[in-house]
DNA sequence: CTGGTAAAGTCAACAAGGCTGACATAAAAT
DNA sequence: ATTTTATGTCAGCCTTGTTGACTTTACCAG
């Protein structure tokens, strides 16, 4: 049904595209299983300690942005703030995340990682970054640079803007 | 404010690969993005039908496959058979699959899709591959052969073998 | 044939993490 | 002075994962 033949006639140097049905589906596949890696040993670590790949996401990027609002993290979540608020709670009460009253603007709450936050964010990361370096040293370089290619023109643009601008500069 | 406090400099070990922190956060925050961007188009027609992420899985692998087993769909879905006799039973209900007793085994159930179910099948992967075929489109050969390169690595071993054996031949 | 194992299905209870809706407070903006 | 914004909270619901216990049916080995 949907036998669309890849860029045949690319212009430039591209090279004709091979886009069936099948390749495509493989690459559906890869995505899936390659997630479950992805996210697999971190979360052994977060059992351990009784939290939740929620969890793993808010100090991942409270991390790389030290200070950002609410409001920004909610919008690079993409969950309600009632969802949100559920697991900043929890690592505010048990120490992990600071929450200080913003100081432009009091409405808002910059957080930050406690050095308690900071040593699971990083227990976290490292086992997420020791898998991808594996994967990343195996596949060589222009393999990766393929692979931040494909991935980046998969995110919806909204997501782009946030991958490619990691500072809440507003 | 882009570089965060005490930023671990780029000094990894590794540098002979270019192997960074920073680059490997990049790749894997390319991951989590990504994945929103790669279910969110079937996600919006599941929706529609009341359906969700599991039975779309339950779906595809029926699909793959057609006439594979209950165990074989437990050990590439990795749930429990509880969780999957949910989706299971729900999608049989609805005239979406049917449960064959097994030729050679009777224990065994074989599963197919019925027209309903092909139907449904073909909607959701259609659309999840129109967002892929876009993006390897736009990224180009080169980088669509990264991309499974680095994902194939990124799997874990057993997860490895279902990808690569498409079939239930166990 | 019989006892053990395997495949599938079911019930019950629970947890994580999404969601909606309603509402409260403080601070900023108009 | 009023409205809007940022945050937080309560309550309830849904999906999808989990454990544990148990049943039925069928295969298989002794």
């Amino acid at each position: 049904m949907t036998a669309g033949p890849g860029g045949r006639g690319k212009r430039g140097g591209e090279t004709l595209l091979f886009l069936t049905d099948e390749h495509l589906r493989k690459g559906i596949e890869a995505m899936f299983f390659a997630y479950r890696g992805f996210t697999a040993d971190p979360d052994r670590i977060l059992e351990e300690h009784g939290y939740g790949r929620a969890h793993h996401r808010a100090l991942h990027f409270i991390h790389r942005s030290q200070g950002t609002t609410v409001n920004n993290l909610l919008s690079i979540l993409g969950v309600t703030k009632q969802s949100l608020n559920r697991v900043l709670r929890t690592l505010i009460d048990k120490g992990l995340v600071e929450s200080r009253v913003g100081l432009r603007d009091k409405r808002e709450r910059n957080l930050y990682l406690t050095p308690q936050g900071a040593a699971l964010e990083q227990a976290l990361s490292d086992a997420q970054r020791a898998r991808m370096r594996l994967a990343f040293r195996n596949a060589g370089p222009e393999a990766v640079a393929g692979f931040r290619t494909v991935l980046e023109a998969m995110m919806d643009p909204e997501m782009r803007r946030h991958y490619k601008e990691p500072a809440e500069g507003e």
